[in-house]
DNA sequence: GTGGTTCGTTTTTTT
DNA sequence: AACGAACCAC
């Protein structure tokens, strides 16, 4: 067995020759060897997009096995996303058996090991420990809308204003104490900031009560009772530490308070932890990604190494020099310096149209000319800020012809008929599922309405039962009268029948009789419509995915963490997708549309974060542009509809942050569409003037002003002639720099 | 309990 | 504008 040949070097692993080298690491640059053979101690790898970072973390976690520096049993490997995970496993084994050539290495060399997302690994120790923290191990896992149900009802209950308590504002806050790890015990007052926050802190305990009562827990939960689990059960967390002698962390840039603590414990007793991830591709912190996790990971760490990955593999130069320059303008980066061995290219277009249909009409012309020059249609992407951009290029393309799908739109286990077998499902699988049991309850409609409903919350309430158990309870004390009495009588029975066929039948053919016997399927089956087809069409797609699972448990589990189903890609179909969908893909071809300001950067995000907020846009600008390989267009309304009013927009400033040396401007007076001869003359007039001008910086005057800038330290404005200010700094002397470079000190 | 009407909202999103 | 949720009248 080949792999078994090499060395086992000792530690820590000194510079290595080439030639002492396994093959598979001499296919790596050198950055990328270090970072794959620097195999113990705490290694942070700050890869640049398109620098193979995965490429390290797979090669990485085959050389450990391929050494035998530890069993996959030994290893954990985290990722955020399914998608991720999937295709690390897929690579890691790629590696494996392409140096096993003898046969010896199977897609089993990887058996044992723990590589899955934060919440599908959280989730396996939490089944495993579940009775620690009042659970059982067969606890359901709740997603957003059941979250939310739940949450209106706890805040009803309570008897609270559901206006002074709007359930998504509350359950914002609780995500955000769950994502940095804090029980409602630890919910201090120092987190007591808004007036209100005493009031979502009890909200907060009684929907945690709530998940329990349910046997469930919401996402949050399952890394937050992880803490808990190791903070109360220190044997159990030694456990897992001595299993895990390498743990690998993929984009942790993204991690949030909860998950960077639980790595930090996991990684406590080897401190072999790999973390990869880039400080510029952070764009979740408004969902309480921490970009300092990464920024004090050396302080963490004291004997870290960090690996730096620069050579990008995937844009031109003019794509790789627009995009470095725009995200210099950030500050408190960690700092990369990108390069390219591909020279040239095309610089990035940069369009300026009269309204979102104009948009549409030019980037579809464009995807038509590159379709001419052989670039397939699944290599080209339209890449937006907000959803509903999506809209007028769906229009556009329909009468073109064009074939296109909307990424990340509504996914197959949102759908309401979806949704609603599921919670069939649950309500037979798991009879404390009260959430299950309240959505299939009525629907289709049994006559069992509110007040009915209302009697069984009470009683369930009362005496600390699930809604089921109530439901059986009123119907022997004969509380029920009428259609509601029957209906549920009928129902409680077929729920048991259910119960007992899935001991016999496979999910999928328990879920078509249930469908069937529920009446639910003729609910939509008499709806003539098109879309009640549709929804026909999809349940029958549900009871072929069901069928892929042995048993309803394993589909249910399948169902919570992994919400994505496996799109077949093999159509050549143009993507559109939001900037966030897009990190982590490549395309030869990309459109960035909508780059005005108040949409991008959003002001919302300016509002609510300023300079914090605007560096998060910068630096999913960033992303965007990083994600084409040869061409880039960029465009720009100036006119744009948002909640039915037309709004005249100013071009993003993050244009006026590409280099003129990288850019090319694609002239050509933009058409109006139908307005009058008069609306017209306004609007060019106005368009004219605005086209390109840089957008509304701060106007009051900089001059005698002491500034910060991050380089040369405090200083006071001697001078400003638009945006170039003349600055006499304390230590560093006089400079001129734009006044975007430093920072205003309040004095 | 059901069905129609009005009111309010509307960034990004994985698990 | 368009969608969903809350509200009210039968």
């Amino acid at each position: 067995m080949t792999v078994l040949t090499f060395p086992t070097p000792t530690r820590p692993d000194g510079p290595t020759s080439t030639s002492a080298v396994p093959e598979y690491a001499q296919r790596l640059n050198p950055p990328q060897r270090e970072a794959v053979l620097a195999s113990d101690g705490p290694v942070l790898v700050l890869a640049g997009a398109g620098t193979g970072k995965t490429r390290v973390l797979t090669t990485r976690i085959a050389h450990l096995i391929a050494t035998r520096r530890a069993w996959p049993s030994q290893i954990l490997a985290v990722t955020f996303t399914n998608k991720a995970a999937r295709e690390m496993i897929e690579r890691v084994q790629a590696l494996l058996v392409s140096h096993a050539p003898d046969g010896t290495s199977t897609p089993d060399a990887t058996s044992g090991m723990w590589l899955g997302t934060f919440h599908a690994i959280a989730a396996r120790i939490l089944r495993r420990h579940a009775e620690s923290l009042g659970l059982t191990s067969s606890f359901i896992i709740l997603d957003a809308d059941d979250q939310l149900r739940l949450l209106k009802s706890v805040i009803a209950e309570k008897n609270l204003d559901d206006k002074r308590f709007p359930a998504k504002q509350v359950m914002g806050t609780i995500q955000s104490w769950k994502d940095r790890g804090l029980t409602p015990a630890k919910v201090t007052h120092a987190y007591l900031d808004h007036p209100n926050a005493e009031v979502i802190h009890s909200i907060y305990s009684a929907y945690q009560q709530r998940l329990l009562a349910n046997n469930a827990c919401d996402f949050g939960d399952l890394l937050l009772h992880n803490l808990t689990l190791f903070q109360n059960h220190p044997e159990v967390l030694q456990d897992y530490c001595r299993k895990f002698h390498y743990v690998l962390v993929d984009e942790y840039q993204d991690t949030n308070v909860a998950q960077y603590l639980w790595l930090r414990l996991l990684a406590m007793e080897h401190q072999n932890i790999c973390c990869v991830g880039d400080d510029d591709q952070s764009i979740y912190g408004w969902r309480g990604a921490e970009v300092g996790n990464i920024l004090k990971f050396e302080q963490d760490y004291p004997t870290a190494q960090v690996v730096r990955l620069e050579q990008n593999y995937r844009s031109t130069s003019h794509i790789l020099s627009a995009a470095s320059a725009l995200i210099a303008n950030n500050k408190g980066r960690l700092g990369k310096t990108l390069w390219t061995s591909q020279e040239g290219g095309e610089p990035i277009r940069i369009k300026a149209v009269w309204d979102d249909m104009e948009e549409a009409r030019y980037i579809g012309e464009e995807v038509e000319a590159r379709q001419r020059q052989r670039v397939p249609l699944s290599d080209m992407a339209i890449l937006v800020r907000a959803g509903f951009q999506t809209r007028a290029f769906e229009e556009r393309f329909l009468t073109l012809g064009i074939a296109y799908r909307v990424v990340g739109g509504l996914r197959f286990y949102e759908r309401l008929e979806i949704r609603d077998a599921i919670a069939y499902l649950r309500a037979i699988q798991q009879p404390r599922d009260d959430l299950a049991f309240e959505r299939m309850i009525n629907t289709p409609k049994r006559g069992i309405g509110q007040s009915t409903l209302e009697q069984l919350h009470t009683h369930a309430r009362a005496r600390n039962h699930s809604l089921q158990e109530a439901a059986t309870e009123l119907l022997q004390a004969g509380a029920l009268r009428g259609k509601a009495q029957s209906s549920l009588a009928q129902l409680l029975q077929q729920l048991q029948r259910w119960r007992e066929l899935a001991r016999d039948i496979g999910p999928g053919a328990l879920c078509e009789l249930v469908m069937e016997e529920s009446s639910y399927w003729r609910m939509w089956e008499s709806e003539k419509s098109q879309e009640a087809q549709g929804r026909l069409e999809n349940l029958r797609e549900l009871y072929r995915a069901l069928g892929e699972f042995p048993t309803l448990e394993a589909f249910l589990e399948h169902v919570s963490l992994v919400m994505d189903t496996d799109e077949r890609n093999s159509d050549d179909m143009l993507s559109i997708m939001t900037l966030h969908a897009a990190k982590g893909l490549e395309f030869n071809t990309v459109f960035l549309g909508g780059w005005e300001e108040g949409l991008f950067p959003h002001q919302r995000a300016l509002d609510e974060s300023g300079t914090a907020g605007l560096e998060e846009e910068r630096r999913l600008a960033y992303v965007g542009i990083t994600r084409a390989k040869e061409h880039l267009y960029i465009t720009h309304a100036s006119n744009r509809r948002i909640y039915n009013q037309w709004q005249s927009s100013v071009p993003s400033r993050f244009l006026s942050e590409l280099p003129e040396g990288h850019i090319e401007r694609m002239d050509g007076m933009p058409q109006a569409q139908a307005p009058s001869l008069f609306q017209r003359n306004i609007e060019h007039i106005l368009y004219e003037a605005q086209r390109y001008t840089p957008p509304p910086r701060p106007t009051d005057s900089m001059k005698g002003k002491r500034v910060f800038h991050n380089k040369f330290g405090y200083g006071i404005v001697l001078a400003e002639s638009n945006d170039n200010l003349d600055i006499f700094f304390e230590k560093a002397g006089r400079k001129k720099m734009m006044a975007d470079y430093v920072e205003l000190v309040k004095s």
